[in-house]
DNA sequence: GGATAAAAGGATATTTTTATCCTTTTACAG
DNA sequence: CTGTAAAAGGATAAAAATATCCTTTTATCC
């Protein structure tokens, strides 16, 4: 359901809130994640640019989170590197013609609110596995 | 979110439980429901294989739902095509370490969970437009 | 039976997503 | 000031999803 890039994006902010004060390497990350190195880089550098994450380059570089964990929520963080597409007019006419949407559509759009909804109540913080 | 090809053929069963009775050829089809015609055929081709929709080969041939629209649910139409692939086993870990599902996994399981039931319960008969 | 129209099947092309690689910039350590 | 380690940026590669095209099979109509 949702792509790989959002699950990459969401575990390597999971990993830098299991201990939020320690900069974490990209490879350090990739390692404990098991999300490849390069793409990962990638991945990273659309959190920084969308304010979640913060960088510091050179040697001893790597990665913060920007601000507390309990303020980042999932959808945060999905929005930043894949945003869930809400449905606004009915792809099968033209959207002048379309105010309403049809009943299939306005269902699937329903749908993604509800899932948008769930993640952005949901919190970065209350996603580290405290489990021994 | 969900694919252009579950788009497509919710689209494409919408577009028969609108005339239910009537033999819908392949190329009909696309054109009121806007789908490429040639892609539509393998389309149709997985619904077929899934028993959702019954064609008819040869001249007048076309398509037609097997069952009734309102016994369809839109999940049996989604997981024909492109099942929402629900997540069993921590992607982090080996399987056999990893009975019970990390907070962040067992959350996004639990919406796939919620979506399959929203569309387990919402039928094709009901998405058809009555508007005029 | 022959012509025609439509689905089925298979091969190929295009586009998007995912992933890798290489060079440049930045910062720290000595 | 130099070497090194790391992120940033850009180009390219590989894989998957989407789309097209061509041939074969099937059914209908005459």
């Amino acid at each position: 359901m949702f792509s790989q890039t959002v699950e990459y994006a969401l575990r390597a902010v999971v990993c830098l809130a299991t201990d939020p004060e320690r900069v974490q390497g990209a490879s350090e990350i990739s390692d404990t994640m098991d999300v490849p190195a390069g793409y990962l880089v990638k991945v990273l550098q659309q959190l920084v640019r969308s304010d979640i994450v913060v960088s510091k380059r050179g040697k001893g570089g790597g990665f913060l989170l920007k601000r507390e964990a309990k303020k980042i929520s999932l959808l945060d963080v999905i929005n930043a590197v894949d945003p869930i597409k809400r449905i606004k007019t009915c792809p099968l006419e033209l959207p002048s013609h379309c105010k309403k949407l049809c009943p299939l559509h306005s269902k699937l759009d329903a749908s993604y609110a509800e899932m948008e909804k769930t993640f952005k109540n949901s919190f970065v913080a209350d996603m580290v596995d405290k489990k021994k």
